[in-house]
DNA sequence: CATTATAATTTGTATATACAAGTTATGCAA
DNA sequence: TTGCATAACTTGTATATACAAATTATAATG
């Protein structure tokens, strides 16, 4: 929070959704905003970097920092973002519960998959996610106990990646993320308001530190007609 | 292709594919690379940024850039990407039907969200894809006319973003997705061989050119059992 | 008035320096 | 040998300059 140049791109981010910068229209020049935050051009071009790879502007050589519109579908739900965050963001009323939190030693693919060692336990975490009085969402999450030591059903009915972030004070970092789906399970039936549905919308991800250590596997079993996956892209110049 | 950075991602790249680099260790510091490439550190930095967003590398301060596992998924599906240039890195072998490839002037909705003037013509074209003898995926575009002159069906079958950008000269820049699941269609039903499916993954696209107008809205329509996103996600800093 | 040439503005690239912060290696001392 | 302080190395941030390339504004010209 102290980076010139992420302080200077979340306030960016705050006028533009404000507002005062509306879509369409250019952002004061790279030279401008220059004088504006006292600061040296090429600070101010890192805060801009940082909104074009989200979205928010698009960069145009000779014209300026063009404010793109931001809701041709909604928000973007990519990205690594925690559930309680997209929920708060969206002013959804979401209710979670937790249906296991158990230390596992089994699970050795899973265990395999993270990297972590032999003998590590693991965090086995079940929860549904109703939204509207409908069950809709089902999280099954593996977590590894020699990192995350401590998580109680409180936490994990708030916000888990708060409790990582801010009290255990490690960085998530990055995401690998995979989108399939796929016939729904006895579990499925048994937690889920499923609506006659006989296909589930699966998302698997592994999380990563900072330090390149995966500490989480998640699979997130969405029901069809309530799911929704919103992306901005960019094209990688060959 | 002739900037620097550009160049000596793209090396990187190719270096990390073929396992010069492999999985856990790390680059050649930021030095030893200036060094190597007679240049610059920012130039360096700017190369390894575009690999850590592409999700070749991460940047650990006071260890190294290191090369990260990239086969968890398979192939990032993601980004913005033609089916032509997936198919190729995929080695599939594909076979592309044009139904349709025609001009419309009706689809006001259509041409109102691509901002395009009022008396503006589109294409309207229609693509099935076949993969190992069954057809999955029914592409439905929308072009601007006054954009992309000249479409005809061996562009259509071949690799319409290698003539916008190498016959064209235009720029593509960025796009909007949606991923949803919906019910199929009688056109589905038709142009699909669905297997008894009665759903279809649906993406819609919104695709700009480097000076942010919008050219194309692309539908693309997948059955759920042959369908698979994969993507990369980095947290972004509050 | 319209067209064209020129200048000013704006972003992109490449390079350089200084210091901060985290990690690893080194060497000294007990 | 062990432990600890120090140095060396590596990436992160901030700043500065020079020039290139694209767009826009201005002025000159017919």
């Amino acid at each position: 929070m102290k980076n010139k140049y992420v302080v200077i791109f979340n306030k960016l981010v705050k006028k533009i959704q404000q507002g005062v910068f509306s879509a369409g229209e250019t952002l004061p020049s790279e030279h401008e905003l220059t004088a504006q935050f006292d600061t040296s051009r090429e600070t101010i071009r890192k805060a801009l970097n940082l909104l074009a790879q989200n979205g928010y502007i698009q960069k145009v050589r000779g014209k300026g920092s063009v404010v793109l519109e931001r809701n041709k579908f909604k928000f973007p739900v990519s990205g690594l973002t925690s559930f309680k965050e997209l929920a708060d963001q969206m002013g959804q009323e979401v209710k979670t519960s937790v249906h296991e939190l158990t230390i596992v030693t089994q699970a050795s693919h899973i265990r395999r998959q993270l990297g972590c060692p032999e003998d590590a336990k693991l965090w086995r975490l079940i929860r549904s996610r109703e939204i509207d009085g409908e069950r809709i969402i089902l999280d099954k999450d593996y977590i590894r106990e020699d990192l995350i030591p401590d998580i109680t059903k409180e936490t994990a009915e708030q916000s888990l990646y708060h409790y990582i972030e801010e009290e255990l004070g490690l960085e998530i970092s990055f995401a690998k993320k995979e989108i399939v789906v796929e016939d729904i399970t006895d579990e499925d039936r048994e937690l889920l308001d499923l609506n006659g549905h006989q296909q589930v919308v699966v998302i698997r991800s592994y999380v990563y530190l900072a330090d390149t250590t995966a500490f989480q596997f998640t699979e997130s079993r969405h029901r069809p007609d309530k799911f929704q996956f919103v992306d901005f892209a960019r094209r990688t110049k060959a």
